[in-house]
DNA sequence: CGAGGAGTTGAGGCTAGTCAAGGCCCGTGG
DNA sequence: CCACGGGCCTTGACTAGCCTCAACTCCTCG
């Protein structure tokens, strides 16, 4: 059943159907590995997965519709992102492969956020129930699940840390620094990476104005911590990018002793 | 039950066993009914559950230690911490019951985080091995498991909402309708809330400065929204002070409605 | 080629961080 | 018993960083 669903960000008409079945056999053990960040080529049994394409742009997911469907990134990258009721909106987090989709519904009526494409994109389509089945019928992708959503609690956890940042060029090292070590998690360049937001984006992001975003960026370049060319970024001194990313205004440095005691119980 | 418990946050030596095990019989089907927030008191087959007393200012998780137990809160509260190298303790999170702690180290060896009993606690405690044992032999809990994960990435995408916003005022308005949502579906009361953090870890929570959450406060209190008495917070006017949620700086209140989508199905 | 969006840069005002002092509540100890 | 000390919370004054507004350039796209 190729199912059409149309994008609607655009006022005029949109042309094209932006999300489309893709017909490549997708085998479990592929979206598990996926999952759990392994690369194991494990078995080569064909399931009958669902993948589809989404052109970048598309809206895959749409905030506040009750939506059957649970997907898994498989390439590309996406944005979440919640519009208040005067129109602006919110973006919530970055999401890159491997990252589920969809998962709040289980625990939520509605989609608290929708997603949108930033790139033409591949991903995993579950309806709830096959996912319990599958769960049940494979234990290593009910572990592979579990996987993929502890790290992404994780992930929530370092964006909280990236955010609690108060002055606005350490927030934004942080995220720079962030999404690095998500690129290099993802077996990419670590140096060199790309920017899939525009600076609209992250300034909504993290809590910036756009100008400020623009600043940031502009003097961690000066400084030599970066090479910046539109959206593609270099890390040109990554130990001075660290360095900015820790000053928080006024709190430099404080030799306050960590008291190391075990809380210890008794098995 | 009484709650003016006075913590000891005494630096110095703990004197006591400030985590214990706690010999009452715990089911598993409390264990469920606490994760995915049914109060299904189901069947009453006594599996033999490990439970666990945290004394008010113990650490329970210790960041970077290799941390072979999962937890679950069944009462009070914890903070999440990460100590920076200078010293600084970032607070992350705040967790009430029904939340996971601890779920982090399957996909970490480490834990990324150390996690501080705010007050008096209860705490389920597993290993790995129980947890997938018990999920391999019940799949409700397998479920509930599921449901609690994905409903805590609900509320840390919440909280990125709370962090993104711009001004001072707002995240602190934002915040505390956050906690009061939280309350309500804990089955407490909506209206009147106990701040669990003090002034300086709600401020590194939200990102601001000390002084700034004590001002934002007050001056919530004086505009008539709020009723402050040090940590005990009175919601008076919850619609003033959703609108000074809203108020993200220069974008004042303009009446621009734009989409007005049902907020909310019933039940 | 014009339109429009994205990005950059500048000027100015105001929020919120910083420093400092004082009040309040609790503990300890004289 | 009260003085003392050390938290936590509040308030004030000052200042700087960031948001706002407003240009301008660059690029893409129709």
């Amino acid at each position: 059943m190729p199912l059409a669903l149309i994008d609607n960000h655009t006022p005029t008409a949109a042309p094209r159907n932006t999300i489309a079945p893709l017909a490549s056999g997708a085998t479990l053990a592929e979206l598990i590995s996926l999952l759990d960040g392994s690369s194991r080529a494990a078995d080569t049994r064909h399931e009958p997965l669902r993948l589809w394409r989404v052109r970048a742009g598309a809206t895959l997911l749409h905030e506040g519709a009750s939506q059957p469907w649970l997907h898994v990134v498989r390439s590309g990258a996406f944005k979440t992102l919640r519009t208040a009721e005067d129109g602006y909106q919110q973006v919530l987090s970055l999401l890159l492969p491997g990252d589920t989709l969809g998962f709040e519904a289980l625990c939520r009526r509605q989609q608290p956020a929708s997603a949108v494409a930033l790139e033409d994109a591949t991903v995993y389509a579950l309806t709830l129930s096959e996912l319990t089945a599958l769960e049940l019928q494979h234990p290593a992708f009910d572990r592979a699940v579990q996987y993929a959503l502890t790290r992404q609690l994780v992930r929530c956890a370092e964006m909280a840390e990236v955010m609690a940042a108060v002055a606005a060029e350490a927030r934004m090292a942080r995220f720079v620094l962030w999404l690095s070590s998500r690129m290099a998690a993802q077996g990419e360049s670590a140096r060199r990476l790309r920017l899939r937001l525009g600076r609209r984006d992250v300034a909504s992001l993290l809590g910036l104005a756009h100008e400020t975003v623009s600043r940031a960026l502009t003097a961690l370049a000066a400084q030599g911590c970066l090479r910046v060319n539109n959206r593609d970024i270099e890390i040109t001194d990554r130990a001075q990018l660290q360095a900015r990313a820790r000053h928080t205004r006024g709190f430099s440095d404080e030799g306050v002793p960590v008291v190391r005691q075990p809380d210890c119980v008794a098995a």
